[in-house]
DNA sequence: GCCGTTTTCGGCCCGACTGTTTTCAGTCG
């Protein structure tokens, strides 16, 4: 049994606990040992057989205990009473905004409600306001709620360039009002989760009232959810929720610190801050002492500092180390934009793409790059016009010309998005040995069973011509889950034969995800950025793909494209001949 | 359920907003 799922066992207990109406703090010690575990560089079960897992933070004798049922039964026979007790459709319930555990248990207990139809039905039927504690507004928000949901359309978390794009709009928007004096994105849009639920935004004012006004002025918004002195949610009309906070300017450090979160990294900071004798919230530092003194730190950094740590970069802040390393003076350099050389994975309009190699080249060196490779499709992904031999020479020449002209400010590299067909590889191996840079991808056969995908990837890996395997799992965000892939498999396979796992930066797709990425890295594997990029304004979105790698905790020296075109040949040339 | 150079028991992060309450519980982040 995987991590992951032993992480998600726990978790679901945690969320059959709270159902209950357990104590939260007994639900919060599963959901904390859930997420130790999603972040355990090494397998869950091998630290079961040492009998090692009371080592592990926030993991006691009741849950060691636990994770051993599991990993011996396959099930916990705590989570299988409760289950009993708890339908399933109470999960769905919980997915109402304003239904949280308590009232969704009393939901069912008092009135039976155990799915979203029942709900919408004792809703419309007026039931929930004889309910104690409830009255009509509770039925109002309900049906608004489940509306929401059963519209497809705007349920959906957005894609990171998506909800980029709607928090620079708000940002700049809220930044030409006159009494603002900062502004910011937060929330999981700033620590770059790979979706966004909702967006979060940050202004500094001393004129609190007037830039609440002009924000809910704005015309894309629909309802309001909350509409306090300091706080707004409005629902922007394509569906998702849009959250303003508002500060004075001396607090604003601290409130930037406080919505960007994670929830959870929050809560270490004020574990820490307590510590120290003060009460941390999102308008500062408060003594705790008879002093009642206020602390308003000038920055992030100095907030940081006042509780004994380094900065530490958004992408981090999840819980997962960060403050352990923090606290050791351990925390990574991270990978950043401007150390990316080139991007290795691009199409050109010889196949699916929709600009010429010259255009693309241009591009990429007004970015900064050193290098790029033209990776377009294989023979037999037809559909988007796969090279057949007589035009990958050709395209070979073209670029082969380009690159002598000299002017480009830039070297193209021949390469290849060859697809991994049953047994084979698109080409043969002596073709594929006269390219450059050589990605090979899974793009059919997505619901063959995992030994046969497995199969089909190990030979492509195993092959000494393939430099990186691309997209990896074949997920699609919001769309499709992966094909069966034991990433775990892949990543020995990576350290093994030396071939590069890429980070696809495109927004829906950012496969690896961060957790593998961190794994990968962790045991050895080397990762690539690249953008997969179709159209020259794709190359952009590079910003993505380094954010995942941020993320994992990647630094510059583990990243392939951040080496330098002398090194990067020289990585192509060995890994030719040790293989 | 976890955890301990203030504790092996009694804590466990903090605050805004809402709706239904005459002082607070539930939800959310």
């Amino acid at each position: 049994m995987k991590n992951y799922e032993v992480a998600w066992a726990l978790q679901e207990l945690a969320d059959l606990l709270d159902l209950t109406g357990e104590n939260s703090f007994k639900s919060r010690a599963y959901r904390v040992a859930a997420r130790r575990i999603q972040a355990l560089p090494k397998d869950i079960s091998d630290l079961y057989r040492e009998g090692r897992l009371t080592e592990i933070d926030g993991i006691g004798t009741a849950i060691a205990q636990k994770i051993g049922e599991l990993l011996t039964t396959g099930e916990i026979s705590l989570a299988q009473r409760l289950r009993e007790q708890i339908p399933a459709g109470l999960f769905d319930v919980l997915t109402v905004p304003g239904v949280g555990p308590k009232r969704a248990y009393q939901f069912y207990r008092e009135l039976g409600i155990d799915s979203l139809s029942k709900l919408k039905e004792a809703a419309k039927e007026r039931k929930l306001r004889r309910l104690k504690g409830m009255g009509s507004k509770i039925e109002s928000t309900v049906l608004a709620g489940i509306e929401r949901i059963e519209n497809p359309e705007k349920k959906r978390r957005l894609l990171l360039n998506t909800a980029d794009y709607y928090g620079c709009l708000f940002k700049d928007r809220l930044a030409q009002h006159p009494q603002v004096t900062e502004v910011a994105v937060a929330g999981s849009l700033r620590r770059m989760v790979e979706t966004i639920g909702d967006l979060d935004l940050v202004v500094a004012t001393e004129s609190p009232q007037e830039v609440a006004e002009y924000f809910k002025s704005f015309p894309e918004f629909g309802e309001l959810v909350a509409n306090g002195p300091t706080k707004i949610s409005a629902i922007h009309k394509s569906g998702f929720q849009v959250d303003l906070r508002i500060v004075t300017p001396q607090e604003y450090p601290s409130a930037l610190l406080h919505f960007t979160g994670s929830a959870d990294h929050n809560i270490r900071l004020r574990q820490l801050a307590k510590g120290k004798g003060f009460r941390l919230s999102e308008y500062g530092l408060e003594s705790t002492t008879d002093s009642k003194e206020v602390v308003t730190p000038a920055s992030e950094a100095a907030l940081y500092a006042f509780l004994g740590l380094p900065y530490i970069p958004p992408e981090l802040r999840e819980d997962r180390g960060e403050i352990e390393a923090g606290l050791a003076g351990e925390l990574p350099k991270l990978v950043e934009l401007a150390d990316i050389r080139g991007d290795l994975h691009i199409h050109s309009c010889w196949s699916d793409g929709g600009a010429t190699v010259e255009e693309l080249a241009r591009a990429a060196a007004q970015r900064g790059y050193q290098y790029i490779a033209i990776c377009d499709h294989s023979r037999s992904l037809k559909i988007a016009n796969g090279l057949e031999l007589e035009r990958l020479k050709r395209q070979h020449a073209d670029i082969a010309e380009l690159n002598a002209r000299g002017d480009l400010g830039i070297t193209v590299l021949t390469g290849i998005e060859v697809d991994i067909l049953d047994e084979r590889l698109d080409y043969e191996d002596d073709v594929l040995a006269e390219i450059d840079v050589v990605v090979a991808s899974v793009h059919s056969g997505f619901k063959q069973p995992l030994e046969r995908i497995m199969a089909r990837i190990e030979l492509a890996m195993r092959n000494p011509h393939v430099d990186i395997l691309a997209h990896p799992t074949g997920r699609l965000l919001q769309r499709r889950s992966g094909y069966a892939v034991d990433m775990n498999r892949v990543i020995d396979l990576a350290v093994e034969t030396g071939t590069a796992l890429e980070i696809n930066s495109f927004p829906d797709r950012l496969d690896l995800d961060d957790l593998t990425a961190r794994k990968a890295l962790q045991r050895g594997a080397t990762i690539v950025i690249n953008t997969d990029s179709h159209h020259l304004e794709q190359l952009a979105y590079m910003t993505y793909g380094v954010a995942m790698a941020r993320r994992a905790w990647a630094g510059p020296g583990q990243i392939l494209n951040c080496k330098d075109l002398t090194s990067l040949r020289k990585w192509l040339r060995d890994r030719g001949s040790t293989h």
